[in-house]
DNA sequence: TTAATCCAGTTGTATGACATCACTCAACTG
DNA sequence: CAGTTGAGTGATGTCATACAACTGGATTAA
C-alpha cells in the first residue's frame, strides 16, 4: 500500500533509509513487541527520524511492520513511558520535541557508548582483571555469599585519550563459565579489550541478558587513589554511580562503579510523572 | 466472581485492602489506562502490594477493574516499563522484587515527598519569593525571551530541622493567573507555605499539569553561598539537580534547581537496558 | 462576522478468538 | 529406577474487528 513515510517535517527524504524494519522472527525470549519498540527505539536515537516527526498511523503502521494494531500499540505504549514519542488522542503519534539520547541515565547503556555519542573516540588504559574473594558489601549486592570468587574489571577509560573515568566491574566467577567450563580471565581480558564492553562479553560469551539496571549516584570528591587515576587534582568533584544490573530472571548478574570526572559529560534523566 | 485477591505470597492479608479501586469515571484528560496504572503505582508505593506479590491474571483484574483486557495490559505495560511489575510469559504478573520508591528519580515526585518517604518530617526555613527578569539561562530553560518577568521561589528545606536542600523555583510570571487576573505573590507564597509544595500549586490553582521532567545532575561542591545556606563546611559535596519540567503539549512550564547535601539522600534510577 | 455543526482522520476501548509459553504430573522408555 | 516424553492446565502474548471518543479543519447557519 506504499505508505509516504516521508513526509510532513522531513526535510531531506533521501536521508531517511525505507522503513522496512524485518522485525525477524528469530527466536528473542523478548516479546515482539518489545522487539518492534527496540527497533524503532534505535531509529530515534540515531536520528533517522527526527524530533516532532510524525508516525504513521497505527494501522498503516501494523501493515508497514508486519504486526497486527495491538502489538504496535504495546510497543508505542513502551516508547511513550520512555519519553520517545508523544501520543495525542484524536491527532496522532509523534517523536519527542526532545527524544533521550545515550547520556540520559534511564537508558541503561555502557561508558564505551556513551563517549561515543559524544562524539569523542572512546579508550581504555590501566585495564587490570583479576579475581579476588567478594567482599560484604559486593557480595550484598550480587546476593553472593561474603568470600565468593569474583572477577572484577579496573579500567580508566578514556574519550580523546583523556581520563574521563574509572570504572570498576564485578562479576561473579560462578557466571564465568560457558559449556566447556570456566572462562579463563585471558580470554576475558582479549574480548573485553577488544570490543571495550563487558555488557558484550556478558551477552555473547555468557548468554547473560541485562532486564534493567539499578543505579545509586553519590556526589563525591576524588581522593588520591581516584585524583591519580584519572589525573585530576584531589578533591576535585566526582559523580560516582554504583549500579547493579539486573537479569530477566530478577536475579543480580553484574556490579559496577563508575566515577565521572564531574565536567567530562553531562547527563540525563527522564523523570516521568 | 469475588476473586481471592489476597493469596500467595501475602502472609498478612488483613494488611491489604479490599482492591475496589473505582477508577472513577471524572473527566481527567489521561486515558483510562493511564488512570488504571496511576491507582496501582500507588498500591505498589505505598506498600499495599508488596514485592513479588503475585497479581490476578488479566480477565480476572479486567473484571476486579471494571475495565476490558486490553485497557489492563495497556495499564501494566505501563507499569512494567517503570520497573514496577515483572510479567512473565506463561505464568503470571508480579510486583517487581524491588520496586522503585519515591527516592527514585526515574520518578518525577517534589522534596517534600522525598523527605517525608524517607521518614522525616519536612520543613522550610528561609521562604523569599520575588519576582525579577529572567536570565538568559532561565530564558533558554523555560523558551521564554530573556528579561521576561519570572516568579522565584528561594528555600531551604528542612528534613527534621536539618538543612537538607536548598531550592530554587522559577515559573513564567505570565502562567501566574487564573481566571481573575494576575495571583499576587502573597497568595502563592501563602499556599506554598502551608503545603509546601510548588507543585500542588500549580495544579490545583494554575490547572498545570505537569507530564514528565528533565534533569541534569551536576555533581559539584559548596561554596559560600551555599555552604551558609546548608549550614556545611564549604567544598563539601553537593549534587545539584536542574530540572525542566514539561507540560502535556510539550512545553516548558518550570524550572527546578535542588542542591542535595550529598549524605542525606541516596537516590535511586531504574535504567532499562 | 461569528458561532454552531458536521465530517474525516486518529487514537482509545471493548470483545472474542487463538497462539505461545511455563509448569505439573502422569505415562512411557531405556 | 532414573530419565524422557507428552498431555493438560492456566497464564500472558498476538491477532482481528468493531465501535467510542477526541481533534482539527471545513462547512454551514445565524
Amino acid at each position: 500500500m506504499s505508505y509516504n513515510w516521508i513526509k510532513d517535517k522531513v526535510e531531506n527524504p533521501s536521508r531517511l533509509q525505507p522503513f522496512v524494519p524485518i522485525v525477524g522472527d528469530s527466536y528473542d525470549s523478548t516479546t515482539l513487541a518489545q522487539r518492534v519498540a527496540e527497533q524503532l527505539r534505535s531509529l530515534i536515537m540515531e536520528g533517522k527520524l527526527p524530533p516532532e516527526y510524525r508516525l504513521p498511523n497505527e494501522p498503516d503502521l501494523s501493515t508497514l511492520l508486519n504486526v497486527s494494531r495491538s502489538t504496535v500499540r504495546s510497543a508505542l505504549t513502551i516508547l511513550e513511558q520512555g519519553g520517545f514519542i508523544q501520543r495525542r488522542w484524536g491527532v496522532g503519534t509523534f517523536i519527542a520535541k526532545d527524544p533521550p539520547t545515550y547520556n540520559n541515565l534511564s537508558i541503561n547503556s555502557g561508558v564505551t557508548q556513551l563517549i561515543r555519542s559524544s562524539g569523542a573516540e572512546p579508550g581504555t588504559a590501566e585495564f587490570l582483571i583479576t579475581t579476588r574473594p567478594a567482599s560484604e558489601h559486593v557480595a550484598n549486592r550480587l546476593s553472593l555469599e561474603p568470600g565468593a570468587p569474583v572477577v572484577t574489571l579496573e579500567r580508566v577509560r578514556l574519550a580523546n585519550d583523556r581520563r574521563v573515568v574509572f570504572s570498576l566491574d564485578t562479576l561473579s566467577q560462578s557466571l564465568c563459565r560457558n559449556q566447556d567450563g570456566e572462562i579463563p580471565l585471558p580470554e576475558i581480558e582479549a574480548f573485553v579489550r577488544e570490543r571495550q564492553s563487558m555488557y558484550d562479553f556478558m551477552r555473547e560469551r555468557l548468554f547473560l541478558d541485562i532486564h534493567h539496571g539499578i543505579a545509586w549516584i553519590h556526589p563525591t570528591s576524588a581522593e588520591a587513589y581516584l585524583a591519580d587515576k584519572l589525573s585530576i587534582p584531589r578533591g576535585s568533584s566526582i559523580l560516582h554511580i554504583e549500579q547493579v544490573d539486573i537479569g530477566n530472571d530478577g536475579e543480580p548478574l553484574a556490579l559496577t562503579n563508575e566515577y565521572y570526572v564531574a565536567d567530562a559529560f553531562t547527563f540525563y534523566i527522564y523523570r516521568s510523572s
